[in-house]
DNA sequence: TTGAAAGCGCTAACAA
DNA sequence: TTGTTAGCGCTTTCAA
């Protein structure tokens, strides 16, 4: 039962008009008188007709299609950039193939092989591993391309979109020892990732009188069981006072371990979290987080993209755009400088809500 | 700057074969010799040579894209969704199409008709607003669809994977009510979709004694500043002990009003999450979640999809596919029953940690 | 095992 | 303003 899909010619006959004047009526690109469009439109809409885009583009040459390859979709961060990419290019006309390598690096260059064969007009990647498959260099050659986040911004071969993280680092660092701590706990995912080495670089610089001390733990980034390594250097440092989380992924396994060690955060515990998300808001006590400018991350890929898509002819120079990422201060980070000065020790917040809470159980 | 794309034309001639031959190659349709393969697939590579899809597919008429629908992709529940989609539909062979609505309903019709243009080879959607727009009576017809989650199940047009939202909903309420509650508030997003609506329902059926009391709350699918209400409703009835929040979003907006009151979770107020997520567990007082089987949702969407696209000829009946959310049981749902039964009162559990918490501060 | 040639549905160039 | 026609890059006969 493999019955032919409606064609323009269908069209074109049902509306007795030629082939060319259907085209027009989609493409827009030459006037039509209206009580033919009218009548095209019409015998589109009763034989469910839509513009084959595989035969226009072969046809016209020209392409509409951007493809954006990911790590993983399922991730707050990535699905959050590739959304506003979409609504930014929909907006423009073009439509957003979308891929993601799910963490795997050796996917990651068959995802762009595929991609490819789709000949978008333009490409936005956010390197899995940080270290691009060498099939770019041959078969890209002259194709727009945007890098995102993983990757070296000091690269001169493609436009890069990336946040300062060693700055991002540094300011936390900043930030955690101006409230007095001096003993804290790094936990990363993967130290051979550049944006996450260079969160611990800028960290470190921070925290580095003489009486200050870091450990680091690197969970991977797998997630496996990793708050249990997090249990286990919160135990055998007692003087740990504050820990900085250096990724959304390692942030819950921070959590987790402090809820298994019953430590309450802003209290037993200071913490900043990376990656700001809602639910880091809605507590008793907010989690001071890193937040990066997602969506901006996301329209700073677009334009550059855009730009050297409408302008193919003009040699651009390559771009490196590097934006900052900021402290959302809430109230998980503890001034020990004010304890440590007498300050009158208060019963947690919530304690106030006494009365309402007895009124309710 | 035009510089013309390598074709198949090109590929053939460096490696001294047939149009046909580098074809066969790459599609593995006919045998090819070896060492002609070897000289193809050479020349391809320093060419960087990848088969056009839009010609193959136009010249073959046979398609490998499945495009996916959603509201949003910056949701996780739908982009755990797509993402498990993406993930099976590559394992055979597909490639995956993805667009969103950004919630509006407007924007749904024109993003199917763009999906549409590829010709893809079936379609997963999740309905916007759970009314299908018109477009999929005419230019849909023996397309293989499946609709997910936002959609009546007794529909006998398309097959639908759904969750029992009725029956969690009435789970839910059975089991708050078993802890003796009997003073709830429902906070819902909009009412008008039908999962939502369902889940309502069957959480008024279990809660539906004499002395059962049920506030419900509608915030609106835009989320702004909804916790205002919910506070509002919490301040007005004193007498309420739990609430239920409806979908994840208003889960977060429940949470968001706890701390404005100051109300801790598990302890001053008794809470039900919906939509379980990794930080519901990262907390001294985990969230009892509702979980839906996303991956399962989206597996049975892709299996029912794919059997219809490679049995094209056979008539298969619509099939409606119900599966079954789960209650996560954590701590934040307080037994009123033993409290009212002279339970003896603890101090939180935390609060056991002082040793560790003093020697950190 | 390979090659030659036709044609998928469309758009662009040109003619009317 | 509309129609005619060539051909985009590929796959698929069919013949060698």
């Amino acid at each position: 039962m493999k019955l032919k899909k409606t064609s323009i010619r269908d069209v074109a006959e049902a509306a007795g008009v030629s082939l060319a004047t259907v085209s027009n009526v989609f493409s827009g690109k030459k006037r039509v008188k209206e009580s033919s469009e009218r009548r095209v439109r019409e015998a589109a809409d009763r034989l469910g007709y839509h513009v084959d885009r595989a035969a226009s583009q072969l046809r016209s040459g020209t392409n509409t299609t951007i493809a954006v390859l990911v790590p993983n979709i399922d991730d707050t961060f990535f699905s959050t950039i590739v959304s506003e990419i979409e609504r930014l290019a929909i907006n423009k006309g073009y439509d957003v193939l979308v891929a993601s390598t799910h963490g795997l690096a050796e996917v990651e260059a068959s995802r762009i092989s595929a991609l490819m064969s789709w000949r978008p007009a333009g490409l936005i990647v956010v390197p899995t591993t940080g270290v691009l498959p060498d099939i770019f260099r041959s078969s890209i050659a002259n194709l727009p391309i945007v890098l995102v986040d993983r990757t070296d911004p000091k690269t001169n071969e493609f436009d890069t979109v990336t946040i300062d993280n060693r700055k991002i680092g540094y300011s936390t660092g900043a930030y955690v020892r101006a409230k007095g701590h001096r003993h804290l706990l790094l936990v990363a995912s993967d130290l051979s990732y550049p944006p996450i080495a260079s969160r611990l670089e800028g960290f470190l610089e921070a925290f580095s009188a003489a009486d200050d001390k870091v450990e680091v733990v690197e969970l991977g980034d797998e997630h496996r069981n990793g708050h249990q390594e997090v249990v286990n250097q919160l135990q055998e440092n007692p003087s740990i006072t504050a820990v900085f989380a250096l990724n959304y992924m390692t942030t819950l396994d921070s959590l987790s371990a402090f809820s298994e060690l019953e430590l309450v955060v802003g209290q037993d515990i200071s913490f900043v979290a990376f990656d700001d998300d809602l639910w880091m808001s809605a507590r008793l006590t907010g989690l001071t987080a890193v937040r990066q400018p997602v969506k901006e991350i996301a329209s700073t890929a677009w334009t550059r993209l855009i730009e050297r898509i409408e302008n193919s002819e003009t040699k651009i120079p390559i771009q490196s755009k590097v934006l900052t990422a900021e402290i959302i201060e809430r109230k998980s980070v503890i001034d020990i400088n004010s304890r440590a000065a007498g300050f009158k020790e208060t019963k947690p917040a919530y304690y106030n809500s006494e009365v309402i809470g007895s009124k309710r159980i």
